[in-house]
DNA sequence: GAAATCAAAACAGTATACATTATAGACTTA
DNA sequence: TAAGTCTATAATGTATACTGTTTTGATTTC
């Protein structure tokens, strides 16, 4: 129960803005464990600064959902099976719309990013490297995501995205499922080099059912924590 | 420039939520000046307590888009052609899908209180009382959005329908367009009642559809100051 | 009279100190 | 030994004080 993370700083704004960041970057690479507690006090002793800021950046993460604010700690959510098919669904509405318009307005430099991430995440599943697998995905979605140009649809599915992705790594190290999702990619992939828009959107409601499946069949049955954890969850919404 | 509105407490939990869900109230129902700021050690003197809660409350509601940030108080954001354009959009993508979820689950108790609200509006349609208008159509959408048993999608769905309510006002004074938004409210409310989700489904997209259209033609076509407000709105994205 | 500079006020950001509350763990008792 | 209660503690909630920055307004100068 000892502290491995180690936080610091990032150079944007007011210090508020820097934590905010740092600790949503530590959440999205995963490298938080599931029971960890974050406590603004230890936070702010770790980068030398006060209570407040860092009790601003955490009560943020709270009200985007990163985060559940117990009174003893902040900690992530524990997604019932229920939340995980509800944050699905929304993503099922969203982005394949989101991504047909990427596919009118995406440049030639994004699909080379496109390209790189797909190639990467190739790699990484022939040689089972779940972490890079997992950020090879990341810069795919996070590519195409930065070309829509409506920017609340695009921050609200890369927040819905996000919140299911926590619990995502553990299904990531899954080679079949690495083999799947590469060839969604792939196909997703091949409709925006042809600016096919509803090829695009299509393949991305294909490709998102396909993970929602993937998802439940391989994630623990373990209905009977589903009270408890729901309890959590509600306490933290104050 | 005076303080023409009072802040009193609403009794639950801590003084941040009592603080939060009264402004939000205050905003919802469109009490606030478009021009007015709120500064909080205002609002925190004249509830009697200290700025923090106050701040904490008011900095929510910048992060749920209620507010922004200025470097001068916090006051309602200035939305674009574009930005209600795209909160259209999104709610295009959700609430057709929704309202088809509540066409399910609403029960009795429930499509009662959607026939009271859809008298009401009718009523205040008839009478041209843009207030009671804009109440009861804030009641018709609150009830069978409760009843939509996904919550993140709901609760998604009433945030960005208030972000646009907030200019709505001036737009449900029009007579002609409270006929047609009766005339809307009516056909989803016998979808319903027939628990006919399909229909629910239809009518709702064609519902927000026109809702959208006339929001546009009314609305002042002050394209001149969309950079200026674009630039306020950034500001306070921090 | 207009423009520029400077000063003062207003407000957000940050820090620190105090109050409150819920949980964990010990201690008591049956 | 197990169950219940009580206390100590850890963490959040709230208050107040201070700092820095931006805006506004006034005064001076051209």
């Amino acid at each position: 129960m000892t502290e491995p993370i180690e936080f610091k700083r990032i150079g944007e704004g007011n210090l508020r803005a820097q934590v905010y960041h740092q600790v949503r970057l530590t959440i999205q690479r995963g490298e938080l464990a599931p029971g960890q507690k974050l406590v603004d006090v230890d936070i702010a002793a770790q980068l030398g600064i006060s209570r407040m800021p860092v009790r601003d950046a955490l009560m943020q993460l709270v009200h985007e959902g990163y985060l559940v604010g117990t009174t003893r700690g902040f900690t992530l959510p524990t997604l019932t099976a229920t939340d995980i098919s509800n944050i699905f669904e929304v993503r099922r509405l969203l982005e394949p719309r989101a991504a047909a318009h990427a596919a009118r307005t995406l440049d030639a430099a994004g699909l080379k990013t496109l390209a790189a991430a797909l190639q990467e995440a190739e790699a990484a599943a022939t040689t089972g490297d779940a972490d890079l697998f997992f950020q090879a995905n990341s810069a795919f979605r996070n590519c195409w995501l930065g070309a829509v140009e409506n920017d609340r649809l695009s921050q609200t599915i890369a927040r819905f995205a996000d919140h299911v992705l926590v619990v995502r790594l553990k299904t990531l190290s899954h080679q079949p499922t690495q083999a799947v999702i590469v060839a969604g990619m792939r196909a997703i992939y091949e409709a925006f080099v042809r600016r096919d828009a509803v090829a695009v959107y299509d393949r991305m409601t294909h490709f998102i059912q396909n993970a929602e499946e993937r998802f439940m069949k391989l994630s623990p049955p373990s209905q009977q924590f589903d009270d408890e954890a729901a309890s959590i969850r509600r306490r933290g919404k104050s």
